[in-house]
DNA sequence: TAGATTGTTAATCGATTAACAATC
DNA sequence: TAGATTGTTAATCGATTAACAATC
């Protein structure tokens, strides 16, 4: 259950192995061989036969995977068997945007609560969720086992929230904040940076340098 | 100008370097080294300098390099020093809520539209800009000079969409739906893509497997 | 059994780090 | 000039791809 030392560059890309396995299982695949799989996901056949076996043998010889099997092996592995519990730390427009997707419940990511300093905002209901204010939040965390904190607010009271957080048991920090959490909180807490800006700059690093130019290769 | 054979490794840290540089210089810093930098930004000095000598010899030895200069010289190369209008097609939660993040603006990143499908948000304004129906599209995309597209539609009208997009002069596509896009779309299409759910999945990966253990090293 | 396809080892490729001569 | 720090080459490390023996 516990894997240690897989490669960053893997875990990224697991999450996309599921997705196409779930839309495999979809359209009623039972099986599919990793060169098939690569093919369709143009990636090397080797490639996804290296990435599954650093988690367990889930092929057969001869037979290739079972799709619905792996799906469920893929899920357990990045923790979507379970529920956890989630809450949304900054109203805002992207907080809302969040707790409006619906999607992510049904991958098992649960918004318990949302929360904000704005008191303008108190008791506005998101897709029946009630904004609650900020200083509700240690109580809150303990009694409602909340796990995972998404952060969305301004750059500027995101290191102070994230800290807050933190002592109050939160274990993970999905980060819209434009700041590096991760190099000022415990090591045991987990930080994934969604830096919206730095993916627009890279979009147009490439415009800038692909535009215009005929495609080698 | 036209730098090629870079890395996407060495892009993905451009915007960070950037972002770090532009503090610097708000905090009234002249010059720094890469050994300062690297401390700051906890990565090595000599992939700092490998990095920036991709693009040119930014630095001078015995001094440093001077941050109003390397950061102008890293906007270039980023795109920043003009600005591109984007248009935003799908005005739910997350389109709006793009719609409303104003510190786009400040890189440059202009949105003059916002389109939908859903006839009652036709003429609804967000931050000033009215919502447009998608029909309007083409004839939009060629009087505003549009270079980007946000795509924040459900995955099901994403791929025709993007074609749509494309065929009428969209050169990059910032993707929010969950389809690759980049495997349907001609190879001068940039596609820039950001998976939340898959990010969401990383984050609870990492939970399960750092949450309760003693962190080594 | 013969054919297919995995699991895994070995080879290659690319990215990061270290070292140091060049030079400001 | 002496000291500092870059730019750049060489060494190391890690990730990807190729190859093939194991096996269903």
């Amino acid at each position: 259950m516990d894997q240690k030392g897989i490669s960053r560059a893997v875990i990224k890309r697991l999450p996309r192995y599921y997705r196409y396995l779930g839309e495999l299982l979809e359209a009623g695949v039972e099986r599919i061989s990793s060169g098939e799989l690569s093919e369709r996901m143009k990636v090397t056949a080797s490639q996804i036969r290296q990435d599954l076996n650093n988690f367990g043998g889930f092929g057969q010889q001869g037979y290739g995977y079972n799709v619905r099997h792996l799906h469920t092996e893929i899920a357990k592995i990045l923790g979507l068997d379970r529920t956890h519990n989630m809450i949304i730390v900054g109203a805002g427009n992207l907080g809302q945007a969040l707790a409006n997707y619906a999607s992510f419940e049904r991958s098992g990511f649960k918004t318990v609560g949302l929360f904000d300093v704005n008191p303008v905002l108190k008791g506005v209901s998101v897709r029946g969720i009630e904004i609650r204010m900020t200083d509700e939040l240690p109580e809150f965390i303990r009694t409602h086992n909340v796990e995972i904190a998404a952060l969305t607010l301004p750059k500027t009271k995101a290191l102070e929230m994230a800290k807050c957080l933190v002592d109050n048991g939160v274990k993970a920090i999905w980060n819209f904040a434009l700041t590096d959490l991760n190099l000022i909180l415990p090591k045991d807490v987990v930080v994934e940076n969604v830096h919206l800006s730095e993916s627009l700059m890279r979009l147009s690093y490439n415009l800038n340098t692909y535009s215009g130019e005929e495609h080698k290769k």
